[in-house]
DNA sequence: GAAAGCGGTGCAATTTTTGCATCGCACTGC
DNA sequence: GCAGTGCGATGCAAAAATTGCACCGCTTTC
């Protein structure tokens, strides 16, 4: 797209902070990068950056035009996503913000039932926490964003949204296996492995374990459920999840889960329920193979995982 | 703007339905630009215009990627605006599509009004019908629309609207001048000039007198009011008007208006009150500039029309 | 069947963009 | 306090692009 260059290296300096990197990485000399960015500061009328003896900060009417730039290239993608449409090929691209709980079964079998349809649809997915994941929807690096935690931000429209219930996981053997529901207390004592406090799993749990000032280890922290899973496998221990992270569709052992380790869910009472967000940016057109992926997440859930959806 | 040149000829191409016109009004060879619109079409990766003998036509990839250019256009007179804003300067252009009942006085009026305040900023006046206001909003030729007549397409948003009955002009000696309201039925015999089919007012009326059957005797069509005006001095006969084309607030003699003529009600059950459209394009944004005159507008029809205004 | 009008193409001239060397400046670390 | 480093800006020549000219093939028109 050689007439977006000049607003792709703008948008590039903005993200590296400086003309040199960004230059670096566009694989161009810096002077000529400086020059282009100085033309269409001259075109516009004002400065987009100020100089910083480090390198370069957008200023205000940076910022404006940045948005702006970043709004032109998603628009683009959907216009050339929706060309693509007509010729029978449905080619695109899906930029998807989600937290790890997605990331177990839900998405790969989404994507996987997607690509069989449409081939030619390419994914990018960044695995990332609330804040970051509403950070990319509005810097329009994502198109979807799945949230396993509040929205904060006023631009997220939520498209759908899915109550999960944490579930503790624990080795097929742990003494508490046999109960049907584990209240926070029965956790006295026992070595817990956490997810880390960006988790919203982790801030559910924070506010009934803290309230109820239970005495217990935790041992481990982790941002990643595969080593929390793998951990028990050595130490017997327990960590949270909620069911679709487990890969199943409700409570109960797994479809597919780890045979040795069984999930069972936390008394509502001791830990409320928390809520995954499906969402993207308000007031977006979303391309064409975006729209349709999103239409198909909450198919999947609804149908292969038979929980309730409220859209 | 140099960065956006490509996509402004391609949009000129399109408007032009020729290469070769195209590039006579863009000053430059038809090679050029044929050759840019290659360029451009390889780029997208899918031609945007079907060649015909006689010139080029948008195909419907085109279409899309017209419009997508438009509205980039627009986006950015918005943030050029909204820069601007920042530096303390209000500069802008405003474009309007309006009928000419608004031409009388609204707009020059509220125009000058705003110009002493921001004498920066430029209009851009296109007297048009309904459908064709309609079409420049949507086509982003227009930033805000004043439309006497029924929305048709779904693309528009209202943002206001403003009930106006109809007024018979007459010479102020004529026999029907002392009448509070005018009938139909007196109409018969009368000599009456009226505005073009495409004008609302007409659209109106039409329905009024084609049920009754009146029999009178048109004399004169004319989509210029200011013409029509002007004739009534040379030959007694009648014309129609809504109060915000004669200048006036409500009814009544105009405060300003031509002090031969008078302007009388049709009774309601007779041709219905018409409704004058406030609108923009549904979903946009509009330039800081245009969003401040369209406030404007609304202010200035309640407070010096005292006409009561909906939102 | 010639003329006119259209979009497309090879080639040379021109304009624009790029890269190199270098400047001035602000900060860092010894 | 002074060299060292990294930053953006600039003059100048090389490289790359855009442009204009001449001309082709095509269709429509008269």
């Amino acid at each position: 797209m050689r007439f977006m260059t000049s607003l792709k290296f703008i948008d590039v300096v903005a993200r590296e902070g400086s003309i040199r990197k960004a230059a670096d990485k566009l694989a161009i000399t810096s002077t000529a990068l400086n020059r282009r960015i100085l033309q269409i500061e001259d075109e516009i009328g004002q400065p987009l950056f100020e100089r910083l003896p480090g390198g370069v900060r957008l200023n205000t009417a940076g910022e404006i035009f940045v948005q702006h730039i970043r709004s032109q290239f998603a628009d683009l993608a959907r216009v050339q996503s929706q060309i693509a449409d007509l010729s029978g090929i449905r080619r695109g691209h899906v930029q998807i913000a989600s937290g790890a709980d997605a990331l177990r079964r839900l998405l790969p079998e989404t994507i996987a039932k997607y690509r069989a349809k449409h081939p030619a649809v390419s994914f990018d997915l960044a695995r990332c926490y609330g804040d970051e994941a509403e950070a990319r929807l509005f810097s329009l690096d994502a198109d979807i964003g799945l949230i396993f935690a509040p929205i904060r931000a006023a631009h997220v429209h939520v498209a759908a949204t899915l109550r999960q219930q944490i579930h503790c996981v624990m080795p097929a053997d742990h003494r508490l296996a046999g109960h049907e529901q584990i209240r926070l207390r029965d956790l006295a004592g026992e070595r817990l492995v956490l997810p880390t406090a960006q988790s919203g799993v982790r801030q559910l749990l924070d506010t009934g374990l803290l309230r109820r000032n239970v005495d217990m280890e935790v041992i481990l922290e982790s941002d990643s459920f595969e080593f929390m899973q793998n951990f028990l496998h050595f130490e017997s221990s327990l960590f949270f999840q909620i069911p679709i992270a487990i890969g199943s569709g409700g409570g109960g052992p797994a479809d597919d889960f780890d045979p040795l380790l069984v999930a069972r869910p936390i008394d509502p009472d001791d830990v409320p329920a928390g809520t995954l967000h499906i969402c993207h940016l308000k007031g977006r057109v979303l391309p064409v193979a975006a729209a349709k992926f999103l239409d198909d997440i909450i198919t999947t859930l609804r149908d292969s995982y038979h929980q309730e959806v409220d859209q």
